[in-house]
DNA sequence: TAGATTGTTAATCGATTAACAATC
DNA sequence: TAGATTGTTAATCGATTAACAATC
């Protein structure tokens, strides 16, 4: 088992696959971790400690190769293999996240939808099946799910959670405003948006007492 | 001007509102650090902690008044005003939060969507009509907007985000996958949600890789 | 009053930044 | 080779945890 890398090193690095795949379509070829820091507004030599906890990725010198840097970091990422997806609540949440195409490029494929509203049944989002959440033993049975996505509201979110976790599931998108209690062995990341919400309230609040 | 608080503690502050408001729905009239940290799994000391950050809100031997809390943390978080909110970006995800009515119990209305497509202008979502982006000078002149929510593709963001900080907006809710070089008093909140897939992904690999 | 628990100071831990020897 | 820039160790900074005196 390699060492423990902090969770404050793993959310730089989408940033980083983001800006490198941005010199990459800019044609730029080599960079140093110099360069690099100025676009990003971070320092070198967090850049330099980051990266080291993957590997060498560069040359005394010369820096960091564009495209070797943004593969490597893409391996990282897991995003060098296909993940399949299930999205559970097909409300709004759910259908806008059906319907973003961006994500099937990085290799994560949504597969199908599943709801408990009746009304949903049978219906599809860009050619994907709502299915009921009856259906979710079979389906799992007769295809690999990597990732479900938890788009239901918070009160029926727990319940759902819990049966995915039964059927085998071992990573959760979770859009529900709770915290899921979970084996060790799920891997959950949350994306909590009326916490951002406040966040950003805070924010603005705190500009205005500071005037 | 108070003393700086962290933005790692700033990020904990609506999970706490949110636990108090939890307790609060289940007639928890108190609560001691202690019971609370077993809850929240974080530490005392860190509760305490950081909530002296904004105020001694407890009393020695008792431990903090739960509606008391609640309601000071609201207070901190913004959530005792109104902000009005509009969507520019009328797209499956704009719509989608749209249609989220949660965020106006606490006071985040929105009262407008804003889009560049002729197709969306005239429909309405939830009773709130899409404009198109050229009536959004008249728009902010004729109401108050605290708020802009920039749900549009990241080619489309920059430029908007530019027009709508000329236009007088000083907080952007960030969707778009890019970060905006906006000035210094101009607050922003991003919502990468691929950064948050790609960290999602990381520990799904990783976990394989461990075993 | 005695017991409980806060508010706050001090100690520890971890993350970031600086420095520089290794090396392309 | 000389110059540039990494990889990595050491120093600093900030955040978390522990401890305890203050006090309800």
């Amino acid at each position: 088992m390699q060492k423990e890398i902090s969770q404050a090193v793993i959310r730089r690095m989408p940033r980083y696959y983001r800006y490198l795949g941005e010199l990459l379509d800019d044609g730029v070829e080599r960079i140093s971790s110099n360069e690099l820091s100025v676009r990003m507004k971070v320092t070198a030599s967090q850049i330099r400690q980051d990266l080291n906890n993957f590997g060498g990725f560069g040359q005394q010198g010369y820096g960091y190769n564009v495209q070797y840097l943004y593969e490597e970091i893409g391996k990282i990422l897991g995003l060098d293999r296909q993940h399949n997806i299930i999205v559970v609540g097909a409300g709004n949440m759910g259908q806008a996240l059906a319907n973003y195409v961006k994500f099937e490029k990085r290799g994560f494929v949504i597969t199908g939808l599943f709801d408990v509203n009746p009304a949903l049944a049978g219906l599809s989002v860009r050619g994907i099946e709502i299915h009921m959440m009856d259906e979710l033993p079979e389906f799992l049975k007769t295809q690999r799910v990597d990732i479900a996505v938890l788009t239901l509201p918070k009160e029926k979110a727990e319940q759902a959670a819990e049966k995915l976790v039964e059927l085998g599931i071992h990573a959760i998108w979770n859009f529900a405003h709770l915290d899921l209690e979970l084996p060790d062995d799920v891997v959950v990341e949350n994306v909590h948006l009326s916490d951002s919400l406040m966040q950003l309230s805070y924010n603005i609040v705190r500009r205005q007492d500071d005037k």
